[in-house]
DNA sequence: TACCAGGAGAGCG
DNA sequence: CGCTCTCATGGT
C-alpha cells in the first residue's frame, strides 16, 4: 500500500512581489504514522506541537503538518490492537510557498515506506513486541546529512530538550531567515558547513554547545573542504562510510552510526546510546554484566536487517517508559 | 546538592 | 584491551 492519492492547491500566482506568504497545502494517503513519537523520538531536534500542528523547517522551507488516523473497520471495532490491519492515515501538510512536487517531504517523512513490511522483519521475541505494540507507527525519517551530523555532534552528554535548544540558537545566529505565513514568527535554514566553519569559537560557544563548540567547527571545516563528502556516504559500504565519519572531531562510533541512520538510509547501523544500552541489558541480559562492544555485537546478529528501526523503537520504548514512571 | 543527559577522546595500567 | 577523567551547561 503507497500513498499514491495526492490532492493538492496552491496560489497559481508567481509575479507576487512578496516573497513568501501565499501558503500551499497538500492532502497524502498512507497508513501508521505517528507524527508526534516520530517528530519527537530523538532523531530531529527542529520541530514543535502548535494548535495541533507539528512547525518545522525542511531543507529552506517551512512547513506544518497534522494527521488523522481512522479505524480500518470502521465503528465498533473497539479498541482491537492489531498489528496486521494497517490503518489508513491522512497527512496534511501547508507550506509558506508553492510546492508542486512534495517528494521533498514524502522523502523526508518516508511517508510511501511500507511499515508492516519492516515490522516483519524484527525478531519476534517479546521485548521487540512490546516496543512495537507501544510505539505504534514510530518511523524513521530520512534528514539531510549534514544537519543530522551537525545536530548529533551537538547532542554528546545532552538531553534532548537542550540540544533542540542550542540547535534553536545555531540557526537563528548562522541560519537564513525564510518565508512564513502571516502571523508566524521567524524560522531560519540550517546553516550550512561553510557558515559554520567560518564563526568564531566563541560565537559559537555562545549559543551555548560548550565544549563541542571547537568539534563542531573543525567537523564543519572538513566537510565544506570535501575532506569527507557526505553526499556520497549512501553510496559506500557501511563500515567505509562509518569510517569516514569517524574521522571527523567529535564523531565517535555512536554518533557515526546516528548519522548513518538517520541521514544517509543506512537501515543496519545500530547506535547505542545509553537508554539503548540499559534497554539491551535489562530486556536481553539481565543480571549479567554485558560490555558495550558486546552489546554492539549481539544487536548487529540478532535485529536483521532492519537492526536499525528495531534500535529506534526499543530507543523511544524505553524513553516513554520512563516518562510514564513520572 | 548531587546527579544525569541519544559521547568522545586522552591517559593509564 | 578496559577503565577513568574531563569537557560545558541546564534540568531534575
Amino acid at each position: 500500500m503507497t500513498a499514491s492519492f495526492t490532492r493538492s492547491s496552491c496560489s497559481s500566482a508567481v509575479t507576487s512581489a512578496e516573497p513568501g506568504a501565499r501558503p500551499c497545502r497538500v492532502t497524502l494517503d498512507g497508513a501508521d504514522y505517528d507524527l508526534a513519537a516520530t517528530l519527537n523520538s530523538g532523531q530531529a531536534f527542529r520541530w514543535e506541537e502548535r494548535d495541533g500542528w507539528w512547525e518545522g523547517v525542511i531543507g529552506r522551507r517551512w512547513v506544518r503538518l497534522k494527521t488523522e488516523t481512522h479505524p480500518p473497520g470502521g465503528e465498533g471495532t473497539g479498541e482491537g490492537n492489531s498489528i496486521r490491519s494497517p490503518r489508513p492515515c491522512v497527512l496534511f501538510a501547508e507550506t509558506a510557498t508553492p510546492v508542486s512536487d512534495w517528494r521533498w517531504l514524502t522523502g523526508y517523512l518516508r511517508w510511501e515506506e511500507d511499515l508492516a513490511a519492516v515490522l516483519a522483519g524484527f525478531p519476534a521475541d517479546a521485548p521487540m513486541c512490546e516496543a512495537v505494540a507501544a510505539c505504534r507507527g514510530l518511523r524513521l525519517l530520512r534528514q539531510e546529512p549534514w544537519e543530522c551530523l551537525a545536530s548529533f555532534i551537538l547532542s554528546s552528554t545532552k538531553q534532548i530538550r537542550q540540544i533542540r535548544q542550542i540547535v534553536a540558537r545555531l540557526c537563528e545566529q548562522f541560519g537564513e531567515q525564510l518565508a512564513v505565513p502571516k502571523g508566524h514568527g521567524p524560522v531560519y535554514s540550517f546553516p550550512s558547513a561553510g557558515r559554520i566553519a567560518a564563526a568564531a569559537e566563541a560565537e559559537l560557544r555562545a549559543c551555548k554547545m560548550g565544549f563541542r563548540a571547537p568539534n563542531l567547527r573543525a567537523a564543519a571545516g572538513m566537510v565544506a573542504a570535501g575532506a569527507v563528502d557526505l553526499d556520497g556516504l549512501s553510496a559506500r559500504p557501511l563500515d567505509e562510510a562509518r569510517a569516514a565519519l569517524m574521522t571527523l572531531p567529535g564523531v565517535g562510533r555512536k554518533i557515526a552510526d546516528c548519522v548513518l541512520l538517520f541521514g544517509c538510509g543506512f537501515p543496519g547501523a545500530f547506535p547505542v546510546d545509553v537508554w539503548v544500552m540499559k534497554a539491551l541489558r535489562r530486556l536481553y541480559f539481565p543480571g549479567r554484566r554485558v560490555s558495550l562492544e558486546r552489546l554492539r555485537q549481539f544487536a548487529g546478529g540478532h535485529f536483521g536487517p532492519q537492526a536499525g528501526y528495531a534500535q529506534q523503537y526499543l530507543f523511544h520504548y524505553a524513553r516513554v517508559h520512563v516518562k510514564l514512571k513520572h
